[in-house]
RNA sequence: GACCCUAUCGUCCAGUGGCCUAGGACACUCCCCUUUCACGGGAGUAACACGGGUUCGAAUCCCGUUAGGGUCGCCA
């Protein structure tokens, strides 16, 4: 039981890291963090031509992104570096010229590729997921000889990937679906290798909200719109766990220690998962929520940035607070907030039509700014008690002063709570800001 | 076409023979809170694919049908 568990995530660099590789990459993270183990990252980038240095960065960036740190790998090496394919070349020569010795290889007549030779027997994987599952390699015409490499030389995923899960020590090679029907003929490698091969366990696909297979333009098929689309990692990474597993009771919103705690094989599902970004916007939100104030901060910046939002912490936490169990996405927060830093504020034109062009509004603000001039204390509690007593004393609904001044000072119908609002612009700056309406629309 | 996997609300999950007139969450509808928009609270609509068995008893076990998905490459 002293057994060292070691698992791997072998992307081939695309240019994107799917949802369902991100997934795949999750279980065996979470598997290894779970077992104490190790969790290896090895890039599949047989297809020279294909792979670029740049989509290789886009699967770092997007792993690292989900918080998935590798123990072994690109970029912080191993004892089985290294852990690109297209370095391996001498291993898997030696590798071929084992199989070779044991008669297991022949050329192929026309092209002059390397095939090798199966048994025909039946083969039974005993997947840790699906279970046993035989496979009947009797007839040559159904499953011909397997081509493990190319008359350039240049070698086949199911020959190098299973070299390297044998000369990485893997003990767990947990993967999607699609490579079940694979694994029989792993297991014929493995045989004629004389090594006793890993535990195998097929996670379930996942497939658009429709069942159809998810492509690269389909909503949420790529890290990268997480990452563009301001959402927080740790609900994503939340989110895709309970895509083909669950903690069994009805927990969902589950902290990343929980995750780690409560993961493992047994509880994953074999049906495939389809996916719900309406769901994964809910987390967003849930998450955004409940996490800390200086954590909203620091996912809220790039986005304040990139909109030309540049203010000190202490004018930003305030007003970034007024929106923090309200918003959904990060990208919505500079919209939102954008009029606090800048009296030169866009006003809505629905709203100044529906608002301030009512009979009687300009009077009203007038009146509330007379109220509002003469305050000491300038927040939430007064202003409100301020405003529904200055309304009371006129006969009118307090909403007669609300939505003027609202439109007043933000420009727009919608927005935080107004008090709270005219707490964090400030006496000055609210003032200012009725009178400058005041003037504009006074014609 | 062959082989393999799967089959509970629209979606994600719970359920491993009686506790199920099937539970939670998202989405949707309505109500409350809030004279904004949200959040939150409450209520509601909504499922065991079908047909045979086994059993005193089946969402749960077996068989078949159907449906969905996957794999059959000198892609990974």
């Amino acid at each position: 039981m002293s057994e060292n568990v070691r698992v791997r995530f072998a992307p081939s660099p695309t240019g994107y890291l799917h949802v369902g590789g991100a997934r795949t990459a999750l279980f065996n993270w979470l598997y290894a963090r779970h077992h104490g183990g190790t969790f290896i990252l090895r890039i599949e980038d047989t297809d020279k031509q294909r792979n670029t240095t740049e989509a290789v960065q886009v699967v770092y960036d997007s792993l690292r992104w989900l918080g998935l740190d590798w123990d072994e790998g690109p970029e912080i090496g191993g004892d089985h570096d290294p852990y690109f394919q297209s370095e391996r070349d001498a291993i898997y020569e030696s590798y071929f010229q084992r199989l070779q010795e044991g008669g297991h290889l022949y050329q192929d007549k026309d092209g002059g590729a390397w095939r090798f030779r199966f048994t025909r027997e039946v083969v039974e994987v005993d997947d840790l997921i699906c279970g046993p599952v035989a496979f009947d390699f009797a007839n040559v015409e159904i499953t011909p000889d397997m081509t493990i490499r190319r008359p350039d030389g240049s070698w086949i995923f199911h020959f190098v990937n299973v070299v390297d899960d044998i000369e990485m020590r893997m003990t767990h090679v947990i993967r999607g679906e699609d490579h079940l029907p694979n694994t029989p003929k792993h297991l014929q490698l493995y045989r004629a290798l004389g090594v006793v091969p890993p535990r195998f366990a097929h996670i379930p696909l996942i497939l658009n909200k429709d069942g159809s297979k998810m492509s690269k333009r389909d909503q949420g098929a790529s890290i990268n719109s997480y990452i563009e689309g301001g959402y927080a990692p740790e609900a994503v990474r939340n989110y895709f766990c309970l895509l083909g597993w669950s903690p069994k009771d009805d927990t969902e919103v589950l902290p990343l220690d929980q995750l780690i705690a409560r993961f493992d094989l047994d509880a994953v599902n074999r049906k495939g998962a389809h996916f719900d970004i309406a769901k994964c916007d809910w987390f967003n939100g849930q998450y955004i929520q409940r996490m800390p104030m200086e954590r909203y901060l620091e996912l809220a910046q790039p986005w304040l940035a990139q909109a030309g939002i540049v203010a000190p912490t202490e004018q930003l936490e305030p007003v970034l607070a007024l929106e923090k169990m309200k918003v959904t996405h990060f990208r919505e927060i500079p919209d939102r907030i954008s009029f606090f830093f800048t009296e030169d504020y866009a006003y809505d034109l629905a709203a100044v039509e529906k608002t301030l062009r009512k009979p009687g509004a300009l009077e009203r603000l007038a009146q509330i700014a007379g109220t509002y001039s003469v305050l000491e204390t300038f927040d939430a509690m007064t202003l409100e008690a301020k405003l529904k007593e200055l309304a009371g004393s006129l006969g009118v609904k307090p909403a007669e002063f609300i939505h003027p001044t609202r439109v007043a000072v933000s420009g727009r119908g919608v927005g935080p709570s107004l008090y709270h609002m005219l707490e964090v612009l400030g006496k000055g700056r609210t003032l200012a800001r009725i009178q400058q309406t005041l003037t504009r629309f006074a014609a």
